[in-house]
DNA sequence: TTATTAATTTCAGAGAAACTGAAATGGATA
DNA sequence: TATCCATTTCAGTTTCTCTGAAATTAATAA
């Protein structure tokens, strides 16, 4: 059976002219060489060269080196091509996120995750909480990012921040000149508009407040223009109040418990391809200091975001089961 | 260094979806199987499978397989290709021959020679025997088959067969009705036209004809309308008459000396290709018995044609440097 | 859950293959 | 003919790969 090496020896002697050469090219010696070659040539059942010293090819020696030399090149560049895919610089990376993160985060790690990566195709969905959870879990995208999901979720979640709730009324509304953090109190007497992000708030006075409550706007421009025009307030993660225009305003809420936490989405039991563990890395380092920089939480990181290894990769989905927010945005 | 025999048991694996059955058509036991993997995996750098059941593939594991079983298949294949060369399945074979024996003998074996080779490209040149030793010195053919080359010549010859010089007269003429072998004093009366081939007959008894004659014509069929025309007579190699028009017949010779030698011819110290050497083979085994079949020449063939070895192809040219003669047809 | 079964992995030793360095051979050049 | 240089041969060593037994792990049955 030829063997790849041989034909590699083969090629380089044929291309070299002399075996001394070749042999040093190949890190061999002149023996070992020598050797290859004449079981090759014992294995092809023909001469390959037409006199001892290898500087010319029989028709049979011609037609090895073309073809030789082809399987040679295609080898060591498809082995290259994996060592590439291994060592994450070239893929395909899909990613779901929700929309404040894709907006406000992604764009900050991004660039620099591409600049030494640039045969590296990325695809990006901005979508509900939901819907990123859906496409990891089917499979469409590598990782997402979003809320954590229900315990029982058939994927894993690793937290990376929290994100506080803020109330965003009109600047001429009664709460905007409050200098004090809101208590729910302040709130009783508001229309409170609910959206997809404050529906899993848990706490009780919220509960109260948003019972009462009877329009539900899923779009945060919409929302935004709402709250400015004084029809109501909203409560929104503070990550999605970065940008708002003139005419509204965001206030913390005294109860800081009130948050959504954000993290990884991933599957279970499936392992990344290098260039989603190479951005999982890369989210996990810098999205929390990140996030801490912009000043949207004066407290620390809820955990100490560690990546799980292959076989506990669910384990740290499963370790914490608190009140499991989400939020739509 | 990721060698191809490691790629191969992983395609394998991969595609059997199980150890067992994968080391069962590499005629490996699974533990060498399990740790080629093993090494391969380390070598990537990451997991191929997903669990230790082998039916899952990774992304990296999926890349692998794509590029690995495409440089596996094009290995094989290219394997397949070297050995189909090397046994003369495929290739290409260049052939000059003189017009007599192109036209006479070489249909009678190429046929079958092709039939089991229908991959082998065939061009074949019928060309004077100057041209084809020309031809074969530089390279052009990887085998001519022509008169005997002078002694010098650059090229290796091996005898095939002898191919005795007839007169062709007009069925009118005097020598039509002579009823026996022709002796060169009955030719003494004729007006010769000389040839190609005649030129190189050195009986000293033809020299004093072919001094007196004044006419030299190359084109065998010229030669014969003018034999048939009554305005003269010539000598041609038994091989060139075999289809002689009405009004012509070929007469042989007394002297049964005057004869050419054909062979084959071949570039010194170069390996025949393959196809070469196999149509060289069919040559040697079949042209002898083939031109006696033809009843052109009632005596053996001139020596017992042996193929020979790589290195004593010159010597076999060498051994007889009789009388050189030469046939332009 | 525990026992059973099947598949895979680990390990140590055997065997095969490839490599090296020294010596021999073979061509080319003076 | 002698010398030089490249290549080959050879024997011994090193490195790899394979096997078979035992251990581990996962899946299935009780």
């Amino acid at each position: 059976m030829i063997k790849l090496e041989a034909l590699r020896a083969f090629v380089t002697v044929a291309e070299a002219g002399n075996i001394r050469d070749a042999a040093k090219k190949l890190c061999r010696t002149p023996s070992a060489v020598s050797m290859t070659l004449k079981q090759l040539e014992e294995e092809v059942g023909g001469p390959l060269f037409e006199t001892d010293r290898k500087n010319s090819l029989t028709a049979l020696g011609a037609f090895m080196l073309e073809t030789g030399a082809m399987q040679v090149d295609s080898y060591d560049r498809a082995i290259e091509r994996v060592h590439a895919f291994a060592e994450n610089r070239i893929g395909r990376l899909t990613l779901a996120s929700v929309p404040s993160v894709a907006a406000n985060l992604i764009p900050q790690i991004l660039p620099r995750f591409v600049a030494d990566r640039n045969e590296v195709e990325i695809e990006m969905f901005d979508i509900d909480s939901r819907s990123v959870r859906a496409m990891v879990e089917s499979g469409q995208v590598d990782l997402g990012i979003a809320g954590r999901p229900a315990p029982d979720a058939p994927v894993s979640f690793m937290p990376l921040f929290r994100d506080r709730f803020r109330v965003i009324c009109s600047t001429d509304s009664r709460l905007a000149r409050i200098n004090r953090p809101l208590r729910w109190s302040d709130l009783r007497r508001e229309n409170l508009i609910l959206n997809g992000a404050s529906e899993r708030i848990k706490a009780p006075s919220y509960k109260a407040l948003s019972d009462r409550a009877t329009m539900t706007v899923r779009n945060v421009t919409t929302l935004v223009a709402l709250a400015r025009s004084g029809f109501g307030v909203t409560l929104l993660p503070a990550l999605s109040t970065t940008d708002l225009p003139m005419g509204v305003v965001a206030r913390d809420l005294a109860d800081t418990s009130v948050e959504r936490v954000v993290g990884i989405v991933e599957r279970n039991g499936i392992t990344l391809s290098p260039v989603a563990a190479a951005f999982r890395k890369v989210l996990v380092e810098e999205l929390p200091p990140l996030v801490a920089s912009l000043g949207l939480d004066e407290r620390e990181p809820p955990e100490t975001p560690q990546p799980p290894k292959r076989p506990e990769a669910l384990e740290s989905a499963e370790i914490r089961s608190t009140d499991p927010e989400d939020a739509a945005l």
